[in-house]
DNA sequence: TGTACATCAGTGAACGCGCGTTCACTGATGTAC
DNA sequence: TGTACATCAGTGAACGCGCGTTCACTGATGTAC
């Protein structure tokens, strides 16, 4: 029952991938919101109306590509932090992990971060992929903590950001990091993609050409808000 | 012959006038890529090919838009500071204006800051009206190094970094701001815009839930990488 | 001030394009007895 | 192992849509003498 059912799943399960494929060469070239069923269906030699048997709408297509690409970015920064064990160097390593990523793959970057595909409404499914990506940067947090080399900010925090880091908390698992860590966080991490995304849709234009010395820069004095001493 | 022809020439300015306005109506609601040169003249209740003596082409009247958006900005940014002096307070003035206009403005804040539009490239005239919103940020920082409150980072600037420094220098208007500053507020300005568009374009969704005072503890830990005592 | 001409604004029809999605269909693959 | 039926994959035609841009045109506004 297994085997001969594979025969046809199997297929599909290519067929799908062989779509993803040439949706993302699309995506590549045109950006996101010229992506279209019937060129994705033309580039594999179908007809249009074949594509509908596997993913039902433009928007189903789109959220395979989505997905696809906070995987691939999280793989990225995975195997960037791989195997170093200094936090400082994980932070850095990580840094300019979504950094190449981004530049080699700009349309996937704003396709993620950007702004959102007019008429688009992300689904749940997109949620635990996003989050994939920060994990390594609750894990080095936590590991810099354990071994006391984290500066913390002794200001108090109010209830509603104490509610807010309570939430991050949990989604990055790492239950021993103090509130003021995990704010600070935010501020480094969303400071990481600001800058990327500077440089990624032109605002660099004819003002800034050393962009991996700056961006280098900003990573450091980014990982010191975040209190690692770098 | 200055009144007989302000009179024709009055008509066309109010029209193109009235164009933009029902363009960025339309970009309110439905976003840039989704903005026809069509449902602007359905609008106004001209024919479409009407609109084609305004504006050649719709990347024209994107252009337009786009220099309209960067004027609003800094609008209300230069607003927000004026009559300010402490240096710290201007920042956060600044930083909360820039995300309040975002708010209140987010496909025009998409269409300057998001990715590009695809298919639209920026013509020059649109570079001016960029620089201008980061004119009160030289400002301030020139004020507190003038004040003597501004904590300058002691470490040596390499000569590619330093390059650009002066491009920054120039650009702000700030003869006398040291490399390291100029520098450490590319990471304050671009953290300020990464913040910002994390939110806006939903990042944030179901983590982040006291979003002011999340921005405002974001801005004052940027405040610090820029020198600023807060 | 009045007339002849030139410039400009707006019309309406048309061109040619690509899109997402539906639908009835043929033929191949899988399933149950 | 063999046959009858059910499921699925891919086809080709069609629907209805909106788009940017061009073009010859009418009528109004401006200019020069």
């Amino acid at each position: 029952m297994n085997a001969s059912r594979t025969a046809r799943e199997r297929a599909r399960a290519e067929l799908v991938a062989e779509i993803t494929a040439a949706a993302r060469r699309q995506l590549a070239d045109t950006g996101a919101a010229a992506l279209s069923m019937r060129a994705v269906s033309r580039e594999l030699g179908m007809v249009s109306s074949a594509l509908h048997r596997y993913f039902p709408t433009r928007d189903h297509l789109l959220t395979a590509l989505i997905v696809q690409s906070y995987d691939a970015l999280a793989d990225a920064i995975e195997s960037a932090v791989a195997g170093r064990t200094d936090p400082a160097a994980r932070w850095r390593a990580l840094a300019h992990a979504i950094r190449n990523w981004a530049l080699a793959h700009p349309h996937e970057y704003a396709l993620i971060y950007g702004s959102p595909v007019p008429g688009y409404r992300a689904p749940a499914d997109t949620v635990p992929a996003a989050a994939r990506g920060i994990a390594p940067l609750g894990r080095l947090l936590a590991d810099a903590h354990a071994a006391g080399t984290l500066a913390v900010d002794p200001a108090p925090v109010a209830a509603g950001p104490a509610a807010d880091a309570d939430r991050f908390r949990a989604a990055l698992n790492t239950p021993d990091l103090p509130d003021q860590v995990l704010l600070a966080a935010i501020t480094a991490w969303t400071g990481l993609f600001g800058h990327v995304s500077f440089e990624l849709f032109g605002q660099f234009e004819k003002l800034l050409e050393h962009r991996t010395a700056a961006f280098d820069a900003t990573v450091v004095r980014l990982g010191r808000i975040a209190g690692l001493r770098t």
